[in-house]
RNA sequence: GCGGGUGUAGCUUAGUGGUAAAGCAAUGGCCUUCCAAGCCAUCGAUGAGGGUUCGAUUCCCUUCACCCGCUCCA
């Protein structure tokens, strides 16, 4: 499936449109258009019935140690800056770089070292990359080769001071790059700022700057110890949220894939320490079939385990659902949803101020003076066992994932093109969204056969009686073939025709999308008959 | 962030230094008894800004957006 074709698609019929389209477009951001907000509405929907309301906590659900409980939350998108300091985004995605005109690579400013050196009259600053282990030796090889010495009249090298970070300098003209062979061709430091910086207050300075929330997962763990008091909840519980959430892209790109405003469905799921490893195992499984069920089902979904490497120290497990998207090159994935191992990192980065990711058993990360870093909130974030009354920091699975991601892939996985016939018999091309009835903008279509004999009147009141429960459409343009096509192109799974045969016996043909197959059906099962085929 | 490419109607495309063309779609009508039929009519575009020119959609510059590659990536 050509990208190009969904994209256009999806513009012609109002599912994505690019923002602020009409003055060119914004780079990373993307407006839903009607039926566009209907896939995705119901995507959330979906999953906020499967996840947190219709989450049955009196069972065991199967691969579950034990039944648990589900709560949603709705935070601020706008937090205490501290948030964001203890939980790590604000280090991680606060960073100053430095461009390389030449070698067209770019350095974190503070990472890059080097030393000052003197030969043929000529004083030079040579930098190496953050990256090597023998940092003597390489900055010496590469002093040796910009004055182009051998190794041999190394003495004629004239170090001057050890090394130094870039960050001791103010003017880079005589400056080695790491991969630069010429002087002079680092830019001037700029900042890097992966969150959105606003400021709070209508006479705010610099001081009232806050962020917008990168991730939805923080307002879950401010929030932990209010939902423990509030609710009644007991370990193992968990707690969702879905809303925006905003990132900087360095290079938004593949349509809404990467954006900067996006949307993102989270659970942070709390449970003893001994048990989490179950637990994670239960959502990596739970999530994976989640997508499955709503219709991911081919060979494009992968669950995968991230490798021992890519693990933060802290997490015991981390695995990525992915999907195959065509913008990708074959066999690359993107992620869908991440769901992570997290121990006991955030809420106690909460509690003591921000952890070291580093450190195994983790510790607090220190500054240069020894004091804590980013200070923590100091309140106890602890959990107390009532019938034991043993107190502990619950370890958290965190499946999160992206909304708008979720229905990108819907939609790849949805479009496709087969034959149907004409009026005459012969085989004309069809487009088609083969979306899952739950997530389809449109359920059903209610045609009059023809625009006469009293048809639109029957048409008319079915479409109304079903309007009540169902979000359907109504039409009675054109011929009838063309009235179905139309809705095939848009994922709607059912077509509820009244004919001649109707004015006499009160059934209607329902016609199934994909198989183009009709049956009959009295009206006043209508309802039912499209619940039963949706929810089956 | 770098390099290359592309921007013409809702979509897909044509074309030109001098009135911008078509198919599809859409809208209204006629006709239509189950899968994009036909006929009539209607609506509708040169991404934005600047320059050269009597005149720019066309040439030049800037910018924005999209695509490809690199880089980066929680």
């Amino acid at each position: 499936m050509e990208m190009e074709k969904l994209v256009s698609l999806c513009k012609r019929r109002g599912f994505l449109f690019q923002s602020s389209e009409i003055y060119g477009g914004f780079n990373g951001f993307w407006d839903y258009g009607p039926l566009g907000v209907e896939l995705k509405r119901n995507i959330k929907d979906a999953w906020w019935r499967d996840m947190i309301t219709g989450h049955d906590e009196l069972s065991t659900p199967a691969g579950a140690a034990e039944s648990f409980q589900m709560v949603g939350l709705d935070c601020t998108i706008i937090m205490h800056p501290q948030v964001w300091k203890c939980s790590g985004h604000y280090d991680l995605f606060h960073d100053f770089m430095v461009d390389c005109r030449q070698s067209k690579k770019r350095y974190r400013h503070d990472q890059v070292r080097g030393r000052w050196v003197e030969a043929k009259g000529k004083k030079i600053f040579v930098t190496i990359d953050p990256a090597t282990e023998d940092e003597s030796a390489e900055v010496e090889r590469r002093a040796l080769k910009f004055f182009k010495l051998r190794s041999k009249n190394k003495d004629e090298l004239a170090w001057d001071g050890d090394f130094l970070s870039l960050t001791k300098l103010d003017d880079f003209s005589e400056v080695l790059g790491p991969d630069a062979n010429e002087l002079g061709t680092l830019t001037e430091p700029r900042e890097f700022n992966l969150m959105f910086k606003t400021v709070v207050g209508a006479l705010g300075s610099a001081d009232d700057a806050a962020f917008l929330r990168p991730e939805t997962a923080q307002g879950i763990f401010a929030n932990f110890k209010n939902v423990c008091d509030s609710t009644r909840v007991k370990v193992p519980f968990g707690i969702g949220q879905i809303g925006k959430s905003f990132r900087n892209e360095i290079t938004p790109r593949n349509f809404t894939f990467r954006s900067r405003e996006f949307e993102q469905m989270e659970i942070e799921f709390f449970c003893r320490p001994d048990q989490s490893q179950e637990w994670y195992k239960y959502w990596r499984d739970r999530r994976f079939q989640w997508y499955l069920d709503l219709g991911l089902a081919s060979e494009r979904l992968q669950l995968r385990d991230h490798d021992a490497d890519e693990l933060s120290h802290y997490s015991t497990g981390t695995a990525d659902i992915e999907y195959a998207f065509p913008f990708l090159p074959p066999g690359e994935f993107g992620e869908l949803e991440g769901i992570a191992h997290r121990g006991d990192f955030d809420l106690r980065s909460h509690m003591e101020g921000k952890l070291d990711p580093n450190t195994n058993p983790l510790e607090l990360e220190k500054d240069e003076h020894d004091q804590p870093r980013h200070r923590g909130s100091g309140k106890d974030l602890s959990y107390r066992d009532k019938e034991t009354n043993e107190r502990f920091i619950p370890h958290v699975i965190e499946p999160s994932a992206g909304a708008d991601r979720a229905a990108l892939a819907f939609l790849c996985e949805a479009y496709c093109e087969d034959e149907a016939p004409d009026e005459n018999g012969k085989m004309q091309q069809r487009t088609l969204l083969k979306l899952h009835p739950r997530i389809a903008p449109i359920k059903a279509a209610i045609f009059p056969l023809v625009k006469k004999d009293g048809m639109p009147e029957v048409a008319q009141e079915i479409y109304r009686e079903l309007k009540r429960d169902f979000n359907v459409f109504y039409d009675e343009t054109g011929a009838v073939g063309r009235r179905y096509r139309r809705q095939d192109e848009i994922g709607t799974p059912f077509c509820l025709t009244v004919d001649s045969q109707t004015l006499e016996d009160q059934t209607v043909t329902i016609r199934d999308r994909d198989t183009l197959d009709q049956s009959r059906v009295p009206i006043a099962e209508c309802a039912a008959e499209l619940r039963r085929r949706i929810e089956g």
